[in-house]
DNA sequence: CCTTACTGTGTCCGGTAGACACATTAAAGT
DNA sequence: ACTTTAATGTGTCTACCGGACACAGTAAGG
């Protein structure tokens, strides 16, 4: 598996020649991935797309999970170069490069989930993370939680602002504001809050990215000016509500 | 649909008494779900559990979809009670609560994401979130977004920490940090900063919740003070970074 | 030239969600 | 009390899915 994901082309000696390879049947997958979702992904439909039967594919990939995620690293592809920049900058453009990623290939939000083997273009991604918080005086630990809290903010805000081709079971964003209006004028008094947050909230979607994004920073650069100030680490300034 | 989440228990008129209730189907799946993970969930396996068959279910449940809805919503249940607090602690202690319910339900992380139709239980851990922000002087827009992202981080460390039931595709903790270990000792080149935060990040695992949480509550709090500076929501102070 | 490793194919199995026709049940209308 | 009628549960059927396995053909090495 790690071959797959990390090994070049296999080292070919007897038998016949392969009609197709690994990058051939990734891409076919992706394209239907792209097209019509996930879930439109079967062994059956990418032999479809290519000049052999189900079964062949087998010789090239152990078992569906493994050739999604060989998609995964391909669809996700290395992350734009950019140019050096202050932490804060540097990680915010790569948040939004990430978004870019997700809202590219809607279909990663669901294949990219849970723990699994990465591949070269994830760790890729992880790795200029973590580059832009390297001179900030976060341990090892801080900057993988704080890289990963970033992740987990445009993961969410990207599934929910993507529409998912194909998808059956997926609303779109006004059927689920429309349903919850509707539930809200009959039950208005057992959500008080909610039933205020929505009046003061017309027209001010699509604002979750940069939102999320800004008091995250915002408060990694609490934490970052804290460390420079201390740079042995040692906790010195208490904040309220701090465990 | 909205009737099976939002509706009690239909008006009985003609016709043979049901043998089944949907609450009953739904504590079944709920109880594969727990035991077996979301994937052994299937009409066959929940109609084994019960005395009908499998096509007995549909005459209570328009379909699959609709019925994990309706699991969810039960399984995710209303949000503990908790004292009043200052929003801080109440939003971090709500933040707490959320994680508890997906590790009790892991199946949960799986099938709550996306646009969906929202349950009451679902809408009054809504509640319950932007009732703690209510006297911040954040505008109903923000205050969705900041509940937004707190959700997002709770889902995604729990999504990383919890071990999934039955789940085969799945990795442990160790064996990933493992995996990771062995591709960075062949290509440390590649991936200096990734291979320098590994060093100094030895145990410190499982901070990732109270990291993360602490940042964005750090990050709420400094954008509140702002807020409360100046009530009518006029942004006076620009802070360096923000867009 | 023959052996041997490798590729692709066809068949088969157990599983899934769901459509549909059918018999049965029990309440409503007469 | 009898008939009508709506609702319930069952069995059968289709169209998929991932994958195991035996088999025939191909091309390179000895």
């Amino acid at each position: 598996m790690t071959e797959l994901l990390w090994g070049g082309p296999p080292a070919r000696s007897r038998g016949p020649k392969p009609a197709i390879t690994l990058a051939e049947i990734a891409a076919a997958g992706i394209a239907i991935a792209d097209a019509e979702g996930l879930d439109a992904v079967s062994m059956q439909r990418i032999a479809g797309e290519l000049p052999v039967t189900k079964m062949a594919l087998y010789r090239h990939v152990p078992g569906k999970t493994e050739l999604v995620a060989v998609m995964s690293d391909i669809a996700m592809g290395p992350p734009p170069e950019r140019p050096d920049l202050p932490w804060r900058k540097a990680l915010h453009t790569w948040a939004l490069d990430l978004y870019d990623g997700f809202t590219r290939h809607p279909w990663l939000l669901q294949s990219t989930i849970g723990r699994r083997l990465l591949g070269p273009n994830e760790l890729l991604w992880m790795e200029r993370g973590l580059a832009a918080l390297a001179g900030t005086g976060l341990t090892g630990g801080e900057q993988f939680d704080a890289i990963l809290v970033v992740t987990s903010h445009v993961r969410n805000i990207a599934q929910q602002s993507t529409t998912f081709p194909g998808h059956t079971t997926g609303l779109t964003a006004e059927e689920m504001q429309q349903s919850l209006a509707a539930i809200l004028t009959t039950e208005a008094d057992r959500f008080p809050h909610l039933t205020a947050a929505m009046r003061t909230s017309a027209g001010s979607e699509n604002q979750g990215l940069e939102f999320g994004l800004q008091r995250i920073l915002d408060g990694l650069d609490l934490l970052v000016r804290r460390r420079v100030a201390v740079p042995d680490g040692v906790e010195t300034f208490p904040i309220e509500g701090r465990r």
